[in-house]
DNA sequence: GTTTTTTTGTGATAATTATCACAAACATTA
DNA sequence: TAATGTTTGTGATAATTATCACAAAAAAAC
């Protein structure tokens, strides 16, 4: 697939012109990391703007002794970076290979070009961070007043919005991330997370089948936890 | 004060030059709210932008069983509800004035207008929204890292971030918000924020003078607890 | 197909913090 | 100023969850 087709899956593309996608295209640069591997820094300076084309990267912040918060996952059509070339300030988050990926970079320069060119753009983006910052406020919610197992389940539930397929009300989670990101994103410990899967699978709410987890009602899951 | 004037104290809006100021400036209305009084229901549909003027604002979401997080405190020039207006979606929190409170509105049509007319505000609302991400990932870094000290500790520079005034290194929060607003921002109970603001009390950081709070060497503070 | 490494499961224990129950201090109103 | 309502302080206890320490299972490397 050319760069424009990979970008037109883009939201915050999605209403441009073919022309206009093309011109942005060309100013856009393919890079590829192997899982595992630092694709930013936090305290760098924020030079460069990032869409996914494939694979997973995890958005994380790391306290002086080392503990990893994980904001997000992010997959395909996602992009991060935006923060800092927004307002100036250094990183606020490093950014990890989760799996290998490709993405495809925008300088700053030629990002807030775009911007000034295409208010459009703009806007689009604009609803994105606004639901960025809805699902912040959500985890914010859930981390100050739901208990691990209500907190292990909203995590559940964003993965399956992020990265579950689902047929017949039945969501399955393909390669769910290990336990230990799961209590970094849901503030426990890995030990309490697998007590809890475990306590979910007796309720017979979900069930594992290999590296994959299949939620067996989904509306039902969702109402329940959040 | 003029409405164009209170504009210009609006980061937002600070770009502008005064003629498309007055413009916007036709466009608003003035409000009042009362202390407690409840300004955006979660759920509604949101239909207006929000300056304050003058007074606070507390964001708040509510769980089911009536307890509340307390996702920040906005005072003069802070604005709010553009959230909504942007992704579509309902309020994803509540408003409550936390004291008196005057605020200027627009519309939603009148607001998007806006940005549509004026690139340059889609643009500083992008870097503010970006800025509201990034201490939203602070505050879930605290609440899934931090034991109750530093969270509450991390609570507090916020407001002194926000409300406090600086004088020779010394911070003053006058007006420090009830132990119950801190506790459910901090993601504690109001008896843990009691006593750990004994304890620091103890340790010399920071002193009680009446309903103010003083916070002896800011400076230290912060780099203790962030 | 072994060996080695990584990930997961699980008991026992300790640490933190919530909750409950009041008393004290402070504000507000009568 | 007394009376009432709010907010804060503090002890005792209970509940939750982290941590430690391994064993089991699964995956990766050899």
């Amino acid at each position: 697939m050319s760069i424009a087709q990979h970008l037109r899956n883009v939201p915050i593309f999605s209403d441009l012109k073919d022309g206009d996608l093309d011109i942005i295209a060309e100013k856009m640069v393919s890079r590829t990391y192997e899982k595992s591997q630092m694709i930013l820094l936090e305290e760098s300076q924020g030079e460069t703007f990032f869409i996914i084309v494939s694979g997973a990267v995890k958005v994380t912040r790391v306290s002086d002794d080392g503990r990893e918060v994980i904001l997000a996952i992010l997959g395909e059509s996602d992009f991060f970076g935006e923060m800092s070339l927004l307002d100036g300030e250094g990183r606020s988050a490093n950014i990890v290979a989760n799996e290998n990926a490709e993405v495809l970079t925008l300088s700053r320069s030629d990002f807030l070009d775009c911007l000034e060119t295409y208010p459009k753009i703009a806007i689009s983006l604009l609803e994105e961070l606004a639901i960025r910052l809805r699902k912040s406020d959500q985890h914010i919610e859930s981390l100050s007043l739901s208990d691990s197992e209500h907190r292990i389940a909203i995590t559940i539930i964003r993965f399956a919005d992020e990265l579950g397929t689902i047929k017949n009300g039945q969501v399955r989670i393909k390669n769910l991330p290990y336990q230990q990101d799961i209590a970094n994103m849901a503030g426990t410990s890995r030990e309490t997370v697998s007590r809890t899967l475990k306590i979910l699978e007796d309720k017979k709410l979900l069930q594992k089948d290999g590296k994959d987890l299949i939620i067996f009602n989904f509306d039902e899951f969702r109402q329940l936890f959040s």
